[in-house]
DNA sequence: CCGAAATTCACCCCTCCGGGGGATATGGCT
DNA sequence: AGCCATATCCCCCGGAGGGGTGAATTTCGG
């Protein structure tokens, strides 16, 4: 089978790019068969989660544009209770620290704390739990829920393998507003790319047509 | 769908319909029992070779929506190199003409030319192949079949999105390696792009999974 | 053993994609 | 009246994708 893209993953929520990056290098190290999905807002990771199985490990910081502190963790958990929840953020907190883990974070780390600490709790949750134990969680919005009408019509060009000028063509608007919807597309997705996309997109098409 | 994958057949490449409707009539005064396909984009014919097995004979008008002169002959001799091509178009030219039979097309008529030497050309070809000649070109079916094993490697990473960079990494290979081999990908699925190669990739591995 | 296919890699060129900024207008919801 | 999502469009830019071509090596069937 192909690397699924609706079963194994791990999730990254982290508005500073630098520290994502890190975050990203971080977990390919502990495992390049990883599938990462990344958003800067947590409004964009709960899309995410509504979307995809629950991911392997997630990792976010509290202070985001969108949430901050403990309620972050909060919506995290709601989001994908299943999901080993790790915070990795710059100020140290007990009462953050003490909520999170009550909450069931596995664990809160500093930014300023050494790279192997982090690298062996993530190591810990990648490394134990494999690809196989996938199960449970097909939490899923629909199509319509997820996407706007538009975007909806961008999506239906996409198997075909239209270009954003010829998509732009069929559905009479400008190309950069092809754009626009495909970055929201893949923005939501949570995909890196218009072919991992299309494959997502077919996939939920199929479970959506297996449900009904 | 189609009836029968493997069994002998025709396929024409017209976007106009009455021309369309002309060859098939011409055809089936030649061979009545034979199968006809027809498509009206390059796209949509490419689409047939990629599942269908080589056919008997392709007639193929140069200006379609979606590719234009000698381009067509190149891309529909690459998808079906075993079939002769029969180029039938409005606009005489001696160069599309030349470099048409340089690639391997057994004839190129003009439409005003007279139907008679239409018929002349494709009884030539569908009354001397009779239908049990069936072989070389297994371009029926299975994944297996179409492509070879590193082909099949580099097809598994494309739902997962990852470029050509990381397909490389993963399979231990060049990056210009699997930039060869994605070529010969698209070559063979008759797509234009990874996007749409991934899709018809995933229909592929649906309807051979259905048939087990 | 010979030839064809497969596998590997390289170079050029140009288009397209994707991410980063925006702006503007509309319409719904509070 | 504010606010936010949606939809439309614009610009810049680096990198990835894809076509063309060529060539060396390995594999394998006839």
């Amino acid at each position: 089978m192909y690397a699924d893209n609706n079963s194994a993953f791990a999730l990254i929520v982290e508005d500073h790019p630098l520290v994502a990056d890190s975050l990203i290098a971080c977990i390919r190290g502990c495992n390049p068969d990883l599938a990462l999905a990344t958003a800067e807002t947590l409004l964009g990771a709960t899309r995410i989660l509504s979307v995809r199985c629950a991911p392997l490990l997630i990792v976010t910081d509290l202070t985001l544009t969108d949430s901050n502190g403990i309620e972050t963790v909060r919506r995290l958990r709601k989001a994908a209770p299943q999901s080993p929840l790790l915070v990795f953020t710059a100020l140290e907190d007990a009462a953050a620290r003490r909520e999170a883990l009550a909450l069931g974070a596995v664990a809160y780390l500093i930014k300023s704390a050494s790279i192997q600490s982090l690298r062996e709790r993530i190591q810990a949750i990648v490394g134990a739990r494999s690809i196989s134990d996938q199960q449970g969680s097909r939490r899923g919005g629909t199509l319509q829920d997820i996407f706007t009408r538009k975007q909806l019509q961008v999506l239906e060009e996409l198997p075909a393998g239209r270009s954003n000028r010829e998509i732009a063509a069929r559905l009479s608007i400008s190309e950069e507003t092809v754009r626009s919807h495909m970055k929201e597309i893949l923005a939501r997705l949570g995909v890196r790319n218009r072919t991992e996309g299309v494959a997502l997109y077919l996939k939920m098409i199929d479970q959506q047509r297996d449900r009904s």
